[in-house]
DNA sequence: ATATATTTGGATGATATATATCCGTAATCA
DNA sequence: TGATTACGGATATATATCATCCAAATATAT
């Protein structure tokens, strides 16, 4: 039950796009520079944040990824689903089926309380993640983190956007 | 982000044990035997639940498994918690410490945004996890499953605790 | 005491998933 | 045309999950 590694990248991409100044983007090899991460392993999982409609790209000179719409509208769920997909963690393998206490194929329309239990739970997990947008996420950044930290980074973003 | 199959067995037996006459217990073999899974494997999950106190054993002839406490003090929570461990699903890699816009130590003390809001929501998932207990799965079960089954299964258990 | 039944934990192997890299192709721009 | 970039398929490596096996410990019954 561990998460892959690529959604905390995923994440933190979003959120530097989200704080870029308008009409520009970063190829993934400025992504990955900025968050040291291997480059070819983060652009796959950019490419599923592409397809997932959460970032927009643009090919040749000058493109890369930009947010696919406003970071008020991109939630972490909607992250999280692009990269890990949408299928549920706890499998229902229909155990209840085999052994000796198993009856015709007709019992089992419903699935038991154990599966709906468990299912429910991860509902809980998703509504909470739903709630939070890049967006807030961002503001949150420009409160807490450290001055001399966002100075940095927007020198490095200058050296990108400008030239 | 799938989970261990080893927790859908767990529950499984769980809820077998406390449908179980008092002061009786059941082998590995036959839980595996009821559930069919493979036999050495599940013992390894069930030697989990036993060292988190979910079961008791006893060795030797007419020895097996039960139930540490009553059913109703045993929750989903506990269950997978054994099985799966209580680290965090969502792991900080601490990667904004990395890369161009990295400042001193000093400045990460506190968790960023992005992990507190991963870790409210597993939260959530765990505090829906641990109101359901074992004993309500087994009500539940008792309402819903169709009595055939529940026939079944009954008259497979005297085979055992009969003899 | 002895034989039998059972859990326990370590060691090991097999399989699946996550991580990482590489390369050819397509798209875009100067 | 040439440079830059995203895209997708193929492949390799590392790690985690799944599964089996075995020796030791423990309990019961005879
Ligand atoms: S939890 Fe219930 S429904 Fe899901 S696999 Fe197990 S038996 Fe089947
Ligand atoms: S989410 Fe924030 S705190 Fe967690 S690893 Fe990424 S940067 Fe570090």
């Amino acid at each position: 039950m561990k998460m892959s590694e690529g959604i905390e990248w995923a994440i933190h991409c979003c959120t530097l796009l989200a704080a870029l100044p308008e009409g520009t983007a970063l190829p993934v090899g400025r992504l990955s520079e900025f968050h040291d991460v291997p480059k070819d392993y983060l652009a796959k999982h950019l490419q599923s944040l592409s397809r997932a409609g959460i970032v927009q790209t643009t090919r040749g000179p000058g493109g890369g990824y930009r947010l696919g719409r406003p970071a008020e509208r991109i939630t972490l769920l909607d992250v999280v689903e692009a990269i890990d997909g949408k299928d549920p963690c706890f499998q229902c393998t229909e155990i209840r089926r085999r052994g000796p206490s198993a009856v015709g194929a007709a019992a089992y329309k419903k699935p038991c309380g154990i599966a709906r239990a468990m299912w429910s739970a991860e509902a809980a997990w998703r509504r909470e993640l739903q709630k939070v947008t890049i967006a807030a996420l961002v503001a949150q950044a420009a409160e807490e983190v450290d001055p001399k930290q966002i100075e940095k980074s927007i020198s490095w973003l200058e050296r990108t956007t400008g030239g």
